[in-house]
DNA sequence: AATGCTTGTGAGACCGGTTTCACTTGCATA
DNA sequence: TATGCAAGTGAAACCGGTCTCACAAGCATT
């Protein structure tokens, strides 16, 4: 009669059989909801599940029906608000579908990468959702498709790698971003990215390891050719990641004298730290200083002056990549597709014409000669 | 000889067993670092699993053994950058002795929470760290507990819940800000928060579902009383969240007649939704309106005026409740800690001297009459 | 009455690991 | 020489579900 605290053995379908006064089979018919079962045993085999607090080990179940019920999502950095989102979309609409979903984060790094495949493989998921953190040296995910397992790559593309992928045309909404900065007067446009890069300065598109740093600025550059901008590529800066090491990069780009007038930042991270180093440089946007930045943070439209962004259907690009999958775990055969989403510019205030910007402006203004090294 | 593309089915120990000509028992020893093994055998093995690309299967294992290795998390809403950096915390704490987390949003809801608790029960997590999303109706937890898994509660306390529980000090935190603003001469302060509540207005500590909430409002009335505020709780605002409802409820409070002239803002996305609600009363912070907001969000720092921020130890926070909770799954046995941590104030730039602040400035001054309603 | 079909049920194999137990072998000890 | 012990190995049980298959009962058809 005594209640033990350690009675830590679950209740299993044997257990609820056996007060049933049914086979382990037929419990199971009936718990499952699968078969051929007695409405008056069904009734039985219920209430004693109740009263047994029954709940079934989904485990097990995987380990015998080989599905889970689960997606795996891979992505860079849980924190950057971009994933943030996306993910969201991904877990919405799977959990519509009846799919609990599994997150892990790469750090951007394609070794971290490889082992989060292993584990949720070896976890039994049902398809996996990956943001690659390189274009090259993704045999861990051809192994995906080799085991079995569909696979969906999210807002990153695998050049060779033909299976169906979720991305934003970046090449498009960078193109239209510098356009409305060269309508603005700019011709010394920045373009600023955490992504690293063997220098930070732009040495030709094959230096180049993601797929979205690659179309964007192929766009930027394209876009710079039309506009005869001169020397775009000298105002490009990679790994201007956060810390002390990308505050620097940015702060030499806005304090040399031919500073860029506009700087087109590839995160909202990034815009930020455009924003303190333009700060500490004593430069006022928009007044000495255009800013337009992908991604709209909520931030952006809360900050004095509201800044211009690229908004990306980020919750829809997740949305569209968990769509993809489930349709591919359900055995849908067809041939890969690649769902490419156009970003929406939003114009707020943190572009400046240029002739009304103060751009011969002594950085530093406010400190006193003292102050200055 | 030809390979079939369809080839499903995984290795298993069997195969490798079978290609090194030991027995299955032998060859899971091998693999799996357990039990003695030859030296010679032990090679061949492991030689055969590595020409058979062998993986072992989690599942099977954690069937066998009852232990996964992996910690589950149930936050509000993953998309805060407070739960956030908290499950990095808690990730990479993780990380370090071995574990896997995964991770579910119960979008504050309870009845989604418990859905996620037997989901990850289900799935066999080793534990569990959950931010209830209310203190009371908390049965689910402790079915957790009576289910033989540890449970670690997560920023919020759930009384009568004798378990380990990592805290940050919010009602000293809270005080302190206070202390801050009324030493530069502000007596009407407004307490801002996201929380949903009977109604918006202050209706007493027994109305509110969240021990956070709970504890700041305790200390903010505390430090009122203290400083003789009169009738504190009158700038107290529940359920302020994002979208029309909570814009509203804010710019009701800021367009009053005796309107608070400083604001605290119960996390950093209230804090721009009180932002944008003053900029469209037409006051300018800090000059008409002195603002202090929870959490050291990262756009706080890079913009004008920077934010002075109640910085909470929100890493450390998820950081702690997961050394808890695997010192409790490595079957350590010891009285419920609860681990309180400290938070911190920065100051910067948002809250002026009363004295300094145009208080009596007219709300909408750049807006022409025409457009005022 | 014999046949076929449908429905309900139970026994037992199965998923892929781990673990217990029994057994063999080699070597040291009494 | 007999005994004890440790190391190495294999057979089979086990974890908790699902699923196949065999079989029985009930009913309709011929």
């Amino acid at each position: 009669m005594e209640k033990r605290p350690t009675m830590h053995k679950q209740v299993t379908v044997a257990d609820v059989a056996r007060m049933a006064q049914v086979s382990k089979a037929t419990a199971a018919r009936a718990l499952g909801d699968y078969g051929t079962v007695g409405a008056e045993v069904k009734q039985r085999v219920i209430e004693a599940a109740r009263r047994l607090d029954y709940r079934v080990n989904e485990l097990a179940r995987t380990m015998a029906t080989g599905r889970s019920g689960t997606i795996g999502v891979i992505v860079g950095d849980i924190e950057n608000p971009f994933f943030g989102l996306a993910v969201r979309g991904v877990s919405d609409c799977a959990k519509a579908a009846g799919f609990d979903v599994i997150l892990s984060n790469s750090s951007e790094d394609i070794v971290e990468e490889r082992a989060a495949v292993d584990v949720m493989l070896a976890k039994g998921v049902d398809g996996l959702i990956v943001a690659p953190a390189m274009m090259r040296g993704t045999a861990h995910l051809e192994a995906v498709l080799k085991r079995g397992r569909p696979l969906v790559l999210l807002d990153r593309d695998v050049p060779g790698l033909d299976i169906d992928t979720a991305l934003v045309d970046g090449k498009a909404a960078t193109k239209e971003a510098l356009r409305l900065l060269v309508e603005a007067g700019h011709r010394r446009i920045g373009y600023v990215t955490a992504t690293e890069a063997p220098s930070p300065r732009y040495t030709g598109l094959s230096d180049i390891t993601l797929s979205t740093v690659l179309n964007r600025i192929a766009g930027f550059l394209e876009g710079a050719a039309e506009a005869a901008l001169p020397e775009p590529e000298r105002y490009i800066r990679f790994g201007a990641s956060s810390g002390v090491q990308g505050q620097g990069i940015i702060g030499d780009l806005l304090s040399a004298p031919d500073r860029p007038t506009a700087i087109l930042a590839s995160d909202s991270k990034i815009a930020l730290d455009v924003m303190r180093a333009a700060r500490s440089a004593g430069l006022v946007v928009p007044r000495h200083l255009s800013l337009v930045t992908f991604d709209d943070a909520d931030w952006t439209s809360a900050v004095e002056p509201a800044i211009t962004v690229i908004a990306q259907p980020t919750y829809e690009l997740g949305r569209e990549a968990a769509r993809m999958l489930i349709e591919r775990i359900q055995g849908e055969r067809m041939a890969p597709r690649r769902c490419l989403l156009a970003a929406k510019i939003i114009v707020r205030e943190s572009v400046a014409r240029l002739e009304v910007q103060d751009v011969k402006h002594e950085p530093r203004r406010k400190t006193s000669p003292a102050n200055q090294k």
